[in-house]
DNA sequence: GAATTGATTGACCTATACGTCAGATAGTGA
DNA sequence: TCACTATCTGACGTATAGGTCAATCAATTC
């Protein structure tokens, strides 16, 4: 409780400081409100991703700022949510997008086998579901055809 | 609070009122702590799914028994979560596998526009998971190649 | 017929994933 | 300088998906 917990703003009506340019169609840094509009999802989550762990935002006068590579993490989770991962294996997931570039050999190998256990989880729930597609269509056409003989 | 609220039984060591036949490998019939064994849940989860309304097995002395089409509709409660379904959606994905067989028009229509739906979540979903596939192959390879030059 | 085993309901507890204030702060416009 | 807005940090509330007892009851076994 020293240099950074009162909070500021990043954006909002009319910036001069971190966005020059108004309308500069390929930018680098956002703000929490505009990374939880884009992304349908609200502040608060936001907070609660990072509360969790999940991205680690840099501060400007205690307010929030996101890097290109925040928000492509921000899609990731939200991506791996949708599938319908828990946000602990979320937080797991994305230790192996992480720096894996200079690595050691250790976490190299780390890497290898977590990569290889996540792909089979999600080729067995992508099987699952072409099973249960496989029985909408069935069940769909059942009623399709009923529905012609009527 | 009258007739069916004492509990009873319906399978254990020497069953002989709804199992003559010891070992009959293709049963009819289940008892809960069969079928969470089965399943690998506990009997709380599948009382808890009866609450929610997801299974209507019925009472034997007040015991909960299940025939084949209450297994099988578990087996799919089980799937859709896998795949991130939550009960209340899988409440609802429920009602396009049952009776359609005999059903009014409005009520075929019905299970066509709402299969149609389910069936486009499922593909989006997939879709996501190939998307991870995908990334998560490169990530491994990108590893593997670096371990290969050590 | 008492003990054992497995089932029943109900009440309460837990973890996850947020939503909803409340109070404070900081920068901008009038 | 004052109001306004966006942001911050807690604190508390809520919905989902169960787990964990506790008391009870019923059928079988000893």
């Amino acid at each position: 409780m020293s240099q950074a917990d009162q909070g500021g703003r990043a954006d909002s009506g009319g910036v001069a400081v971190i966005e020059p340019r108004p309308a500069e169609e390929g930018r680098d840094l956002f703000g929490i409100a505009e990374l939880a509009e884009e992304f349908g999802i609200t502040t608060r989550t936001i907070r609660f991703y990072e509360n969790k762990d999940l991205i680690h935002p840099a501060r400007v006068n205690g307010a929030r700022v996101y890097t290109r590579r925040d928000r492509a993490r921000l899609a990731l989770i939200l991506r791996a949510k949708a599938i319908g991962s828990t946000l602990a294996q979320i937080r797991h997931f994305l230790d192996l997008y992480g720096e894996h570039g200079e690595g050691q050999k250790s976490q190299l190998e780390y890497v290898v086998s977590e990569s290889g256990k996540a792909i089979e989880e999600l080729e067995r729930k992508r099987a699952m579901i072409d099973d249960t597609l496989g029985e909408l269509h069935a069940i769909r056409k059942t009623c399709i055809d009923c529905l012609k003989e009527l």
